[in-house]
DNA sequence: GAGTTTGAAACT
DNA sequence: CAGTTTCAAACTC
């Protein structure tokens, strides 16, 4: 089956995960997508780029070299490119000596404990690894070292072996300091050279992330070796190696972009604590990654697995070594939901889990629920908080309708932990709101109809579809289909559900509910005509969010909030501005969201007719632009702006443009924000770094941003970060609202070239403007199966027959 | 459980 | 891009 052997490269390997070095990967993996991003300038020689790369390197190799060292004794050597080949002194580690360790671990503690205090304000915003070490820290990316790295790596021959049990800047913290002592003076070429590598080398941390994503596009697994410590490879072991591609293969690969680090945090009290550690440790890009989102997208949610992974690593390495095993089982023990048959699975693997090969039948029957549960909480329904496990036989009775909902709707902790619990062959699933499955009759559970399909997930056997292809036996099909389904719209797979990032993911997150904000909307908005939008046929009511006036729906009732009502709110703002302003004639102190108002206002003659002649033409423009909102599916993305209620200030540039569409003011507002601001994900989707104090302040070094309520962040933002611009081009001729269109520059498809955005994500950080499209999918990556192709052809052969599919 | 309603998705 | 058709979930009885 394709990609199986490609998984296979990162079978678990209960061995530390050992690093060849030496390769030219880097050519190997830029062939495409973001990879190629990272590797733009010509410092491709980077040896922790190498020393990355390697990470990924095939297991044979890894393999091979690991037989011809001195690994297996505990001893692990660091190893780098073999560039000069000069004599330099071995550097070696022994991680299995008590004293050692300790002495290791020592110093890591204060490395973390230095890089926690004192990462700087010059974070950059790339994600990951760029922001994880502030200028404070470049010593540690000193040309000494860089230069001893280099050199190190003439004695790869003798050493043969290769380290990653420490994660990418402990070992360079490590030979850093091994350097300190073994190298003398470097000559100012040295230095110069080894400053160009320091770039190399930030730009490798990116790599980490950059990866992930670049294997998820080849459709490789993998990013499991990425960067994590030897045993933190007990991670891949949680997926055994009979998984393969059988069933996992589009989830599986989409967890490498490890972009969602909430989503990790969300669903494991040990994650949370994992990330707080990291962000301890001063990875700040770890704020980068995590969107707020309320939803559940299980595209997201694996692929923060890789993230929770890291992060783990991080808190790990923080902690005693000596006791390195014992925390590894207990932290594991988090992780972990529970062993499946003797194999460990990760916690928020289940439903990945439930297509294993072997014993799929029950897997698939038990993780039904699973994916129920990413279904109705990650799309529609208000999301789980998280997947928690139940026993197999409770699953089995939810699946059967057999148990309350109301009594699956809390954790069950059933068959507490007992020490042996990892090795018990309890069978746990993941815990779900319920097992609706699909039901499709005619699409074969190809199209987005399918909601198994649409969930990123296969079906199972207590699906009721007919003919269904969605099985990981199609799997070639099915990933055909979604591709073509993300042809059609990119944002298919992604979460229908957006929270903005108003609300930090702590903030979202009480009593492990996973809270759905005041602010969180629908991407597309809804068009229900009859329904009143207080039904699920809506899908805003389904997701248990307000419309808004991206919604094109006809008679609004949707309890959570309607398009009457934020009409309602808007015309009360503006008429509190008209009293404002008016009271306040001469020279009024008014608020900083009335401010902009009043400035327009002040230059009208008769300001409170204009004011009332600008919420007409306002609520005309609302109206006209009805029929075309969101009609493209990248101007969805554009119009999440929509997504926070429009506010005074709105109404205000509003005003200033006469009839100018409030969605063009908005589309250019967010248009600017996003050239100045947005950031790539590793994957090479486009996150959208206007999150507001939720993470920014801590990213980008902004100093105490407000929280901001959404209304008013949205206010703030039209007027901190756009007056100018907006004021100046927010007219109604054809050339600004072309200039700020989502066609135009700024509106980018998914797979955007991540250095355009990186290097202006600088000026973003200044921006203060903050959205999140939550939880953008790196939903399978998509490539291209020449097999796939027949193999549809061949089903629709096997299938037209039948049942006369389309 | 069958039939109807509904609106999203897909198609033209 | 708008109109139409298809589809499956939601709903009703």
């Amino acid at each position: 089956m394709p990609g199986s052997d490609v998984y296979r490269q990162s079978d678990i390997q209960p061995k530390p995960q050992l690093m060849p070095c030496f390769q030219k990967e880097v050519q190997s993996y830029s062939s495409s997508g973001c990879i190629d991003e990272h590797l733009a300038d010509p410092f491709k020689e980077d040896n922790m780029m190498n020393s990355s790369m390697s990470s990924l390197t095939s297991h044979e190799e890894t393999t091979t070299k690991a037989d011809d060292t001195n690994a297996g004794n505990g001893k692990a050597t660091v190893l780098m490119s073999d560039q000069t080949g000069e004599e330099l002194p071995s550097v070696s580690m022994n991680f299995f000596d008590a004293s050692a360790r300790q002495k290791e671990t020592e110093r890591f503690g204060e490395f973390l404990q230095c890089l926690s205090g004192n990462v700087d304000d010059h974070v950059e915003s790339d994600i990951f690894g760029g922001t994880f070490f502030g200028e404070q820290h470049r010593e540690l990316f000193s040309p000494q070292n860089i230069e001893y790295l280099q050199a190190a790596g003439g004695q790869h021959d003798k050493l043969g072996a290769s380290f990653q049990i420490f994660p990418e800047f402990l070992q360079r913290d490590e030979a850093y300091k091994y350097s300190k002592e073994s190298l003398g003076s470097l000559s100012k070429e040295s230095v110069k050279e080894a400053d160009q590598r320091h770039r190399g080398i930030r730009r490798h941390l990116h790599f980490g992330a950059a990866i992930s994503c670049k294997h998820a596009g080849n459709g490789t697994y993998e990013t499991a070796n990425l960067c994590l410590p030897g045993r933190q490879t007990d991670f891949e072991s949680l997926v055994p190696p009979h998984v393969e591609t059988r069933g996992i293969s589009g989830i599986w690969q989409a967890r490498s972009c490890s972009q969602t680090a909430t989503l990790w945090s969300s669903f494991s009290p040990s994650a949370c604590e994992s990330v707080k550690s990291a962000q301890n440790y001063g990875n700040r890009a770890v704020s980068a990654c995590i969107p707020s989102g309320g939803d559940l997208h299980l595209n997201s949610f694996v692929r923060s697995e890789s993230v929770g992974s890291e992060f783990s690593t991080s808190k790990k390495l923080g902690s005693n070594l000596h006791q390195q095993e014992e925390k590894l089982m207990s932290d594991r023990d988090h992780y972990l939901c529970k062993e499946i048959d003797g194999n460990p699975v990760l916690s928020f693997l289940g439903d990945i889990y439930s297509h294993l090969g072997y014993e799929q039948q029950e897997s698939q029957a038990a993780a039904g629920a699973g994916s129920s549960s990413y279904q109705s909480s990650s799309i529609m329904q208000p999301p789980c908080d998280s997947l928690h496990l139940i026993p197999y036989e409770q699953q089995a009775s939810l699946c059967k309708g057999t148990m309350p909902s109301s009594e699956y709707a809390d954790i069950v902790e059933l068959n507490q932990m007992s020490p042996e619990r990892n090795r018990k062959k309890a069978k746990y699933i993941i815990k779900s709101e319920g097992c609706r499955r699909c039901n499709c009759k005619k699409s074969r559970c190809l199209k987005l109809y399918c909601e198994c399909f649409a969930a990123g997930i296969y079906c199972l056997d207590t699906c009721s579809c007919v003919n269904c292809i969605n099985k990981p036996e199609y799997e070639d099909t099915v990933l055909d289909m979604r591709q073509q389904t993300e042809a059609r719209n990119p944002l298919a797979f992604a979460p229908k559900v957006i929270n903005n990032a108003t609300n930090s993911p702590a903030n979202m997150m009480e009593e492990g509910k996973w809270m759905k904000t005041s602010s969180s909307r629908h991407k597309k908005g809804c068009n229900c005509k009859k329904s009143k939008c207080s039904k699920k046929y809506c899908e805003c009511f389904q997701g248990g969010v307000g419309c808004c006036n991206g919604c094109r729906c006809e008679g609004c009732y949707n309890p959570y909030g309607n398009k009457t009502d934020l009409y309602s709110e808007l015309s009360e703002s503006l008429e509190r501005e008209q009293l404002l302003s008016l009271a306040t004639s001469s020279k009024p102190e008014i608020s900083i969201s009335s401010q902009t108002n009043y400035r327009r206002a002040e230059r009208w003659n008769n300001p409170s007719q204009e004011q009332l002649d600008t919420l007409e033409s306002h609520n005309d423009c609302i109206k006209a632009e009805r029929p075309n909102q969101f009609s493209s599916t990248w101007e969805e993305l554009a119009d999440i702006g929509h997504l926070t209620p429009p506010s005074r200030c709105l109404l205000g540039a509003v005003a200033s443009s006469g009839s100018l569409n409030i969605r063009d003011c908005s589309k250019k507002f967010l248009g600017q924000s996003q050239q100045e601001s947005s950031v790539l994900s590793p994957s090479g989707y486009l996150n959208w770094h206007h999150s507001p104090s939720s993470l920014t302040p801590k990213l980008y070094g902004c100093e105490a941003l407000p929280e901001l309520s959404s209304d008013r962040f949205f206010c703030n933002m039209m007027e901190d970060a756009t007056p100018e611009t907006l004021k100046n081009t927010c007219t109604p001729s054809t050339e600004g609202v072309k200039s700020c269109s989502p066609n135009q520059k700024w509106v980018s498809p998914p797979k955007i070239r991540s250095h355009e955005l990186r290097s202006s994500s600088s000026q973003g950080l200044r921006s203060g403007c903050k959205f999140i499209l939550q939880d953008l999918p790196s939903f399978p990556p998509l490539t291209p199966y020449s097999k796939s192709q027949a193999a549809i052809h061949q089903n629709d052969g096997d299938h037209k027959g039948s049942n006369g599919y389309q």
